[in-house]
DNA sequence: ATATCCATGTAACTTGTTACATGATTTG
DNA sequence: CAAATCATGTAACAAGTTACATGGATAT
């Protein structure tokens, strides 16, 4: 499922801009599917060129003009074949876990600089997860609840995981120092 | 850190081919550092260039002649450099996540094959953990078995997640069955 | 005053994967 | 007898990100 299908699946909710349909993105399926504004707006109008949606051009005044999607029928057919479809397999890359995989060749101290960064980061995702699951409990489906749900475990378990590594690390350097 | 310091900070620990580096990297790194040898072998003819890298070409008989490769003092040190920079953000991305997100849309019963596919694919990953975990317990440093819990957990919570998806999945299309 | 929101779009670039090409030897 | 292992490499392709370009209105 590439992401003009899935811009479509968005479209099914109701008429969009790229701007919109990227901030639906970000709030909803942003933590496991990114995307910018350098793929959407070329993937609208690939879609457009397609005749999988439809434009209308909206005149704003004190605001930039927009362009308002609609998905046509042939579109709700192509994304309802992209459904069937099987998903690809999950890619995952970590830096980070690439760092402490060679830790012990880091200067003492950077490593749980690194180590408290990434949980920083970590932290700010679950929280923001935690405020939009507030948010949507009444209005999302079961099946958006069970990917926020996948967000939230995940987000946790990899704290709970830092914890330990942190504890780890802090004595391995303790070691170090003490001439070992 | 893109791959040529990983394959920089591989070659720390011997010489070795651009074949054996991938298999190194499959049962260590794999699950968060993926390659393939379209990247590999460019990106060891980089390094040579770069004069990071020494080769050393060794005929064989009976099989391919073979290019082992040396980490050189100029590589050390360009290691140890990237070393000590912030990791990029990880990044991750889920076809099936996005399927499941619009589960709602799907054909009775093609979701709950989607999960189980995938239910089998994380399984496969857990249990190939579990025997590298064996492997190498009495050789790995502690900071590659830091890495290769979190996988062990990454895994493990993602498991318990989708046994809880199943059954509302099923509630769901039996609710949807009854004529609800 | 400064930053963010609104809103669209392109071009250059990065980084990677997949498929192709080759071929003897060993394992099941 | 088929498949996997060993071993390297290139070319075509895919898919994305970042930076650039523009600019008024509103919020802090």
């Amino acid at each position: 499922m590439n992401l003009r299908s899935v811009l479509l699946g968005f479209l099914l909710r109701g008429d969009r801009t790229g701007y919109e349909l990227k901030k639906d993105m970000e709030e909803s399926v942003g933590f496991f599917f990114g995307s910018s504004y350098g793929s959407i707006y070329p993937a609208l109008k690939d879609l457009e060129a397609s005749g999988l949606v439809e434009v209308r051009e909206v005149v704003q005044s004190g605001k930039p003009n927009k362009k308002v999607y609609r998905i046509t029928p042939e579109g709700e057919k192509s994304f309802q074949a992209q459904l069937e479809e099987s998903p690809a397999a999950d890619s995952f890359r970590s830096e980070f876990l690439m760092h402490l995989f060679f830790g012990g060749q880091q200067e003492g101290g950077r490593l749980l600089d690194m180590v408290s960064d990434y949980r920083g980061l970590q932290e700010g995702k679950l929280a923001r997860l935690r405020e939009v699951e507030v948010e949507v409990r009444d209005i999302a489906t079961p099946y958006e609840m069970m990917c926020l749900e996948y967000g939230l475990i995940k987000f946790e378990s990899t704290l709970h995981w830092l914890d330990e590594v942190e504890k780890r690390i802090r004595k391995l350097e303790q070691g170090e120092g003490s001439g070992l």
